[in-house]
DNA sequence: CACAGATTTCAATAATTATTGAAATCTGTG
DNA sequence: CACAGATTTCAATAATTATTGAAATCTGTG
């Protein structure tokens, strides 16, 4: 991979190895996240390259299609989690990805949310507002259940919300030493 | 559903229908969780249910097969989320759900904890051993994206492992007011 | 220890989701 | 506005994951 692009040194052999390493455990990791592995191994391909990548090198790379390489990069735009490059002169496209830890989190916050949580709330606010008898103790019951679903839906948002927000000094201070 | 098995009163075709929709967002909710859609969905209808069920009882009402439900149980009862209820005199299992929402809340982060992370931290502090020259440059982006996910997931862990701990007052009080 | 009534296992199949790759489209340049 | 060099779309296919259902196993009782 990349040989001899760099004035500085060549990649050695035992960091790609490594880098090839992390690129698989990414894709493992992602598909217990919920993502695609390929969408995974993209990301951790541009999160281990000191250049940015053209759609064709992550074809080489990853051996994927070019269909695929274009539909995970869009998609990982889309996310956030990598931007685009263009260079003068160049038609081709070449992304980098962002490599600040916190930010990267907040989008992944970000997208889980949207896809996870809620799209629930919305159901959810929609089924308690069943009509009903409240003196039938079935009712009663099944109220309960929803509305501490929703409660519990409520403080999800806000902590993963107040969690995107961090910032950094706030995220480990106050944080990681009031908290835990 | 469950007609005339009740002293009190019999489920109004109201509620039946809440619960149908219930179960049905459950169901679609957990395949964006993650988890099988019939898992949700017999969880969903074990907690809406007043009470216990047989195997034979979550698949009529759901119309799935008898191995499916079998597994589904048995997968539910290792999460937590669900019990077994014996009876006197009757051979086969009864399963009630736990209700108590703060306590499937545990269970829930705790079984996500230990597929999303666990797993992955394991990896992770593998991969930072690699040996390599601090001199490189590359070397070094490499392990500073290595060690910050590191400490990433390491942050993770503690936030969840604390929630799981936490007890009722903790987690509305400290946690909503003082936090939020 | 044989039986009935249950549960579990697991190979076969169905359903879902991800990926390919070729055709269609876009985009900047002469 | 035609062309070259790129990207995108999407129907077909592959890969993965969930589900079935029948055979095997378990379990309490006479």
């Amino acid at each position: 991979m990349t040989p001899f692009d760099n004035s500085s040194s060549p990649t050695p052999p035992d960091l790609a190895d490594a880098k090839a390493q992390f690129i698989h455990l990414w894709g493992v990791s992602g598909t217990s996240w919920g993502v695609s592995k390929t969408l995974a191994q993209v990301h951790a391909l541009l999160l281990v390259s000191p250049q940015a990548l053209s759609t064709e090198d992550m074809m080489a790379q990853l051996t994927i299609s070019r269909g695929n390489a274009s539909m995970t990069v869009r998609e990982l735009l889309d996310w956030g989690l990598i931007y685009k490059e263009l260079r003068p002169g160049e038609r081709r496209e070449f992304f980098v990805a962002e490599k600040d830890m916190l930010q990267v989190t907040r989008c992944i916050i970000r997208a889980r949310k949207r896809r996870e949580l809620d799209q629930m709330k919305r159901t959810l606010d929609q089924l308690a507002e069943l009509p009903g008898d409240p003196a039938n103790a079935e009712y009663q019951a099944f109220h309960t259940v929803l509305s501490d679903i929703q409660q519990l839906a409520a403080v999800s948002d806000k902590l993963l919300t107040k969690l995107m927000q961090a910032e950094r000094n706030w995220f480990w201070d106050k944080f990681l030493k009031l908290f835990l």
